[in-house]
RNA sequence: GCUGGCGUGGCGCAAUGGAAGCGCAGCUGAUUUGUAAUCAGCUGGUUGGAGGUUCGAAUCCUCUCGCCAGCUCCA
């Protein structure tokens, strides 16, 4: 059986029970969605949890009573009569956004009449394993002006045995809640006291953001990207110029310095706009790639934050490329290939790339975002890669590559995008000397590998559940002494890890073994150094391995020197 | 921003108008321990904040800050 269909019968059960237990509620609509079904409902009173047993009660006896979907054809006047007795306003404007003459109606048994084109399954019984699963606010079609209605989410499978696996699935996204990860692992603190959005990092989720950065940093500079650093805040003037003060107002933090306005950064362009102004520039200096670890801010409404995921501050690894247009589509696919490999080396290689046109705001002319769009475009072609258009999804000033990772449960993360761009430089007056010295002006590329770190760390810590390669994790090993006759020769373990770069910790707290084993495992630290009578005496190791296939492993009467030799090549090959 | 739900020691939770409690963590002592929790004792909260109702407020009301599930919007 289609899911979908499926999905979308069990909404209009989902509707019918609703009726019969409330049936001064309205009806709007129900479909079937990617991990099951809704259906909005206009209500006087909020459903609660309570409600949503009752409703899943109801729901089982039309199940049970194997009631049939029948499909009928109306012309659109008897089903605007229908409807209005019924007094269902929603359906008769749904009636009204028909084109055609006729609309169809689907019947559950005798009573229950919905609007719908269906497909249906042939009866209820046919659902075997459904779930409510919430209750939430939505507007009607999506529009903040239009009332709200409240939406019953649920989902349901083919059989008991996918249902119960998608629950579990749930359960185990719940655990990985990065969250919940960032306080238990001492990551970091965000919210609260400090304000909405805004991120402190404790020093282990500060010294994870700086491997990142570190490792950033080198790769940009290795692909040929020369660094820069710009202020936080800049003159309201520069943003002026940009377009940013029009278009992104709503979105910037502003205030007075000396009868001036000023605004926090939302975007790094304008400033890396000033650095290419610098001086003259001549095309031999193209393409001129401009890296910077930009911290931006931005007034995101309140409702919208989540976690690391949407905050109000955050860092991006921001580029502007500048370059001739003829340039542009190796420009676009090293970008493409920088992403690509970036995104391997920290284990995400499940891609899912968009390509967005151009949005009604805009600035621009149609030329450009023509070109602009087909550089983008024949790049992801000759790529080889495939992507999805998302029409009118673009920036106001330029077409947008977004490029989506899948974690290990298959959950997709918007972290890259490559933004094409010929209305900064414009409005900018870029120039550069060409061959034949004449003054021409450059194209350019915005562009982000990781997003925002913020968001990275927060998709990093989710898809590996916490317990990070070694090259990231804060801490890479964690020596426990058995008693106190051994701290001597556990500290010298220490030290020797120590000396040769090993991020470790020792534990030398007068606990049993299991206790500290336990915490270690917890911090999911991921190799735990245990030493007692055994390995003082022979100048060995005993090693628990806290990750990949060897998980749980102990090793015994390892040499430090190979032991340390064999970190070094794991941290280098930054695999998993 | 909108709809609904929440906010109690560092963390997880209990107390629904009548003495703010439990577990973990922390501290002290005992124990000297071999791969996911040794035992005992002790400390720690103006219940997110401000105002109000009441003889009495964690509990009820108003405002505010923050969090959560979604909607709308985005890196």
């Amino acid at each position: 059986m289609e899911l979908s269909t499926l999905r979308h019968s069990c909404a209009h059960i989902l509707a019918q029970a609703v009726k019969e237990i409330y049936p001064e509620v309205k009806l709007a609509i129900g479909p079937a969605i990617e991990q099951g079904y809704y259906y909005d409902f206009a209500v006087s009173k909020p459903f609660t949890p309570q409600d949503l047993i009752n409703i899943e009660q109801k729901m089982r006896k039309i199940i049970k009573a194997d009631l049939p979907f029948s499909r009928e054809e109306w012309n659109k006047q008897k089903a605007r009569d229908f409807f209005s007795k019924a007094e269902e306003l929603y359906k008769l404007e749904l009636i009204e956004a028909v084109a055609d003459q006729n609309v169809f109606i689907y019947k559950t048994g005798n009573n229950f009449v919905d609007l719908c084109k269906g497909p249906h399954i042939e009866s209820t019984g046919k659902i075997s394993a459904f779930k409510l699963l919430s209750i939430a606010g939505a507007y009607w079609r999506g529009d903040e002006h239009k009332p709200m209605l409240q939406r019953i989410y649920g989902t349901c499978f083919n059989s008991k045995q996918e249902l119960a696996d998608f629950l579990r699935k749930r359960v185990e996204a719940e655990k990985r809640d990065h969250r919940k990860l960032g306080k238990e692992l001492e990551f970091f603190e965000m919210g609260g006291e400090i304000g909405a959005g805004l991120v402190l990092y404790l020093p282990k989720g500060a010294l994870l953001r700086t491997i990142i950065e570190d490792y950033e940093k080198a790769e940009h500079l290795r692909r040929g990207y020369k660094l820069v650093v710009g202020p936080h805040i800049l003159k309201s003037d520069i943003w002026v110029r940009s377009g940013h003060y029009d278009y992104y107002k709503e979105n910037m933090y502003t205030f007075q310095i000396d009868g001036q306005e000023y605004a926090l950064k939302p975007m790094n362009c304008p400033a890396h706009m000033i650095v290419y102004q610098h001086k003259i520039r001549s095309y031999r200096e193209l393409p001129l790639r401009l890296f910077e670890l930009g911290t931006v801010y931005r007034n995101e409404k309140s409702g919208v934050l989540h976690g690391l995921l949407r905050v109000r501050g955050f860092t991006q690894d921001d580029a502007h490329i500048f370059c001739t247009k003829a340039q542009l589509k190796t420009e676009i696919k090293g970008v493409i290939d920088f992403v690509v490999s970036v995104m391997d080396v920290f284990g995400f290689n499940d891609l899912q790339i968009e390509l967005s046109t151009r949005p009604e705001k805009s600035i621009g002319t149609d030329e450009d975002w023509q070109d602009a769009t087909l550089a983008l475009q024949d790049s992801l072609k000759e790529k080889a890669l495939s992507f999805d258009i998302n029409a009118g999804d673009g920036a106001f000033y330029g077409p947008i590559i977004d490029i989506k990772i899948k974690d290990a449960l298959g959950r997709a993360w918007q972290c890259a995008t490559i933004q094409c761009d010929f209305a900064l430089p414009e409005r900018f007056g870029l120039t550069y000397i060409a061959s034949d010295g004449t003054q021409k002006r450059p194209v350019m590329l915005h562009r982000v590998i990781l997003g925002s770190i913020e968001r990275f760390i927060g998709t990093l810590l989710e898809h590996y559940g916490g317990a990070l390669p070694l090259w990231l994790s804060p801490v890479q090993v964690k020596v426990i002494a058995i008693t106190q006759t051994h701290h001597k020769y556990a500290e010298e373990i220490n030290q020797a890890l120590g000396e040769s770069q090993i991020r470790v910790e020792l534990d030398l707290r007068n606990e049993k073994v299991g206790y500290k084993i336990r915490e270690a495992v917890k911090q999911k630290i991921p190799y735990i150094i245990v030493v007692g009578d055994k390995e003082s005496d022979q100048g060995t190791i005993s090693v628990r391995f806290q990750r990949g296939e060897n998980k749980g492993k102990i090793e015994n009467d390892l040499k430090i020197e190979n032991f340390i030799n064999n970190l070094k090549k794991e941290i280098l090959s930054r695999k998993y």
